[in-house]
DNA sequence: TTATAAATTTAAGCTTGCTTAAATTCAGTC
DNA sequence: GACTGAATTTAAGCAAGCTTAAATTTATAA
């Protein structure tokens, strides 16, 4: 059976809440693949233990304490992407989930010492930015979602949501990468994918796939 | 609550079964500070699971598939000894605890290409040697623990016991290290504590210690 | 051979994190 | 202001891995 750790649930409402902060339990219940009820089974311990605010019935908010500890999880997440990538050698599409499980099981220690050996990255390999030692993040320009530029525009990938593995072994076998310049050619009106230019080659992505891939203009 | 990986008990039983490869509940359970009701509850899926044989009120043995497993955990452990050592800079008294955690949260890929890396490390930073892919070990001298070597005689640290952090530490602190030349100068009959020269130093070590560090003798 | 100690197993029960099903609350519409 | 559907919570129950206490088996030694 699945066993989902509280470190699991801080990430989730932390990549996942709106842009007020809020989530709600259904959402984080179907970003983890578990019921409902098991989300308030678990809110009512997260909540004792002062990582979220949560009243019955109304939305999740992660606490201070909440929020510093979903980030350092971030942050150790990416710190090993980096690692696994630069380091290990591992492709871009193939660090991903050998970090989801890396990241449970290291001390601070240890992800600072690599943080140094690599002079202190600010994003990953998927262009996700890393908090650092005090939880702050680096610049970045914002982007827009692939699925959102108006076709005929030339844009340049800036970073790419890490979902899985899967995912991004995809998308990279369409030859996408960071920071290459594709040009959308058409939004397609009857499914809302996307028809986009890479390396000369035409090729179609879901309205979905699209949406995980931020770019902004090139000039 | 302490919750203990079936990779554990594996690794108890490998590390701690006698010649004959046979193990007792009560030390497996000493070893893992559980009570023996866990282990009696464990040993059953494990047996279930085909990993050990087991009679009730026998002794217990790994079966082939049981072994395979172990060393396997037994390479993964040492391989990222050594990599936290070489490759990340701990210092070899540092690299165990880390270890411990990480063996259980890498694929095989990853530690292959960790060996790989390091070109096929036969021995971890404690001169305990390493499985290959195969779960072949590489010869290694027998040595004796330092408790058992008769006084006068001067000696060569070919390997120390992975206990932990602590340990580690501590005699590293004494000035210990793999390959260094000791002199062993008496042994006391009180407490059968070892009394030995490192650097020009006069040093004392418990029984206990003592008999956690390998030596051969040197010409 | 039998008594006794040690090791092991069984039994009953706890906690954690999950499940499904039923009950409750909320939010939006008429 | 009542109705309805969606979200959430409660309730009951399960599996895993532990606990302590009691019962059983084995090994040892008189």
């Amino acid at each position: 059976m699945k066993n989902i750790s509280k470190e699991d649930y801080l990430t989730t409402i932390y990549k996942n809440r709106n842009s007020d902060g809020i989530i709600k339990g259904s959402q984080i219940a179907e970003k983890l693949e578990i019921s409902n009820a098991a989300v308030t089974d678990m809110l009512k311990k997260l909540s004792n233990d002062g990582f979220v605010d949560h009243k019955r019935y109304r939305g999740i908010k992660l606490t201070g304490e909440g929020e510093e500890y979903a980030r350092n999880m971030v942050r150790r997440h990416r710190i090993w992407e980096v690692f696994l990538h630069q380091v290990v050698g591992l492709p871009w599409d193939q660090v991903h989930d050998e970090a989801e499980n890396l990241e449970h099981s290291s001390s601070d220690e240890l992800i600072n010492r690599m943080e140094e050996m690599l002079d202190f990255p600010e994003f990953d390999p998927h262009g996700n930015p890393i908090p650092n030692k005090n939880g702050e993040l680096p610049e970045q320009s914002k982007g827009v979602s692939l699925n959102l530029v108006t076709p005929g525009t030339k844009v340049i990938v800036l970073r790419v949501n890490d979902i899985n593995n899967n995912f991004l072994n995809y998308i990279s076998q369409m030859g996408l990468e960071l920071n290459k310049e594709i040009e959308v050619k058409n939004l397609l009106e009857y499914d809302n994918s996307v028809l986009i230019l890479i390396d000369g080659r035409e090729v179609n992505l879901s309205n979905k796939l699209a949406s995980n891939i931020f770019v902004i203009q090139s000039q």
